[in-house]
DNA sequence: TCTCAGAATCTCAACTATTGGGATTCGAGC
DNA sequence: GCTCGAATCCCAATAGTTGAGATTCTGAGA
């Protein structure tokens, strides 16, 4: 990933070690499995705990550290397409008994930035920050849909298997008269290609009503609904998705204006 | 925060650029700020940029980027402290009609890493990532109380002010007996100190029964407490930190352990 | 589709900061 | 007080970083 080199990516490299199965790092085995020098790697060290990004356990290990959250923190507080969604967020989750998540798209990963729910026995669960499978449910298939032509060739280049696994091996050209039609429609349902007996309906979230950069997506319990049911959801979440949008174009328009100015 | 000379903490103090009052940075303002030439400046972006702790959004400028959502998520399921916590948490907070909350203790800042509410209306709001007034309330002061005498006395070298304001200018030996009352005790109970009309009580979590490593604290509306209840919450908030210690301390030689023949 | 302005990146020589072997200090445990 | 390992310091060699300027991209407008 920080395939960039440099020193910075260097130390940048040192936190790409921590992983859920291993969230606590010895300096001997960092020298071992990034092959810097002692004195290097202690530098480095230094440098990242002195930002607060690693903590030392006093002979113990290297954990994350506090500024993580930190940041973690500013960014929801002041992330305005978070601060667009809630509400939305809100009022789906209480309209209907599901799992409402807004998802971010980062050219390379779907990660969930904020989620609600309100299904007494959520089948799949996406807090904060957990990465969502590229490629398969309706939030990939929404946003494939909603990307700008050369966008969406790289992605089905590396995805399209998956998308047509789905199906049963369809080519790409009908693949992409599927996306064709979803973008038209602005919403894509899926039926349990995530989670087996979960339906999944999500809507791209648009800036400047082009490049998405975020999809809303509520998740329902299959034995609950029919197909009037998923017309209606569908429906209620295609124009909430396009209420954020539109938010989110004004409300940016608005920091542009004061950043001039400032 | 940043000190430390170095490329590497040159990139990292980009990051320190971002606030809540200023969450989108543009290139020329980032020059300005920080001095650094136009071509080394793109360098840092792109390393941050690759590394995923930022993103551009074309021509606008530069957020903060998914890579630390990611961490943090891994933080929050990789913590021991907070695995070990989180059943009392939910335990007090069901008890008590309240807001519990888990801080780490870092150093130089005290930052809520979880937190269950169950009163209906909490007065004081702390999620996590959100940094606590340091020198204020129940948690400071039973930190403070079980920091070992060195860093006891550099705590309080530089806020003595804030203690001894609380009761109206006391020496600093007075209250150095006060904290010492409070680490015999186990826990610290403050009135109205941080939020008026809000009680809380705070017991510290240690490792190695040494070092405060972060504090259990219950917040609760004084209208509906009396001495006795107090007393009550107390011990068990008391019983509840020292549980957490012991759970974390059996988990840490256990990963030792692993570790080891990994 | 073409042109244009501004943003982002590349080139390359000068040079300064970074590197790593080894000595040294620090701190915990006996 | 002594021993052991971990963390830090020292310093010369050098590899990596720097910045001015040229160049290429990208997106907006005609």
């Amino acid at each position: 990933m920080s395939s960039a080199s440099g020193s910075g990516a260097r130390i940048l490299a040192i936190l790409d070690l921590f992983s859920e199965a291993r969230p606590e790092w010895l300096p001997e085995d960092m020298m071992a499995c990034l092959g810097y020098s002692r004195p290097t790697l202690y530098r480095y060290l230094k440098t990242l705990k002195d930002a607060g990004f690693l903590v030392s356990l006093p002979n113990q290990g290297f954990t994350l550290g506090p500024r993580v959250t930190e940041l973690d923190f500013l960014m929801r507080r002041s992330d305005p397409l978070i601060a667009a969604a809630e509400p939305h967020l809100q009022a789906l989750a209480a309209r209907y008994p599901s799992s409402v998540f807004l998802t971010r798209w980062y050219g390379r990963k779907i990660l969930c930035v904020a989620s609600v729910v309100s299904a007494e026995a959520p089948k799949s669960s996406y807090p904060r920050g957990r990465p969502m499978p590229l490629g398969r449910g309706a939030i990939s298939r929404v946003i494939a849909a909603a990307l700008p032509r050369r966008e969406q060739e790289a992605f089905l280049a590396e995805y399209l298997g998956d998308f047509a696994g789905g199906g049963g091996g369809r080519g790409r050209d009908e693949v992409r008269g599927e996306l064709r039609a979803i973008r038209r429609e602005g919403v894509a349902v899926a039926h349990g290609e995530v989670t087996p007996g979960v339906v999944g309906i999500a809507a791209p979230v648009l800036v400047a009503e082009r490049a998405p950069i975020a999809a809303l997506c509520i998740t329902c319990n299959a034995a609950e609904l029919d197909a009037a049911r998923i017309a209606e959801i569908a429906a209620d979440v295609k124009s909430s998705a396009a209420a954020i949008s539109a938010e989110l174009s004004a409300g940016r328009a608005g920091s542009e204006a004061r950043e001039r100015t400032a």
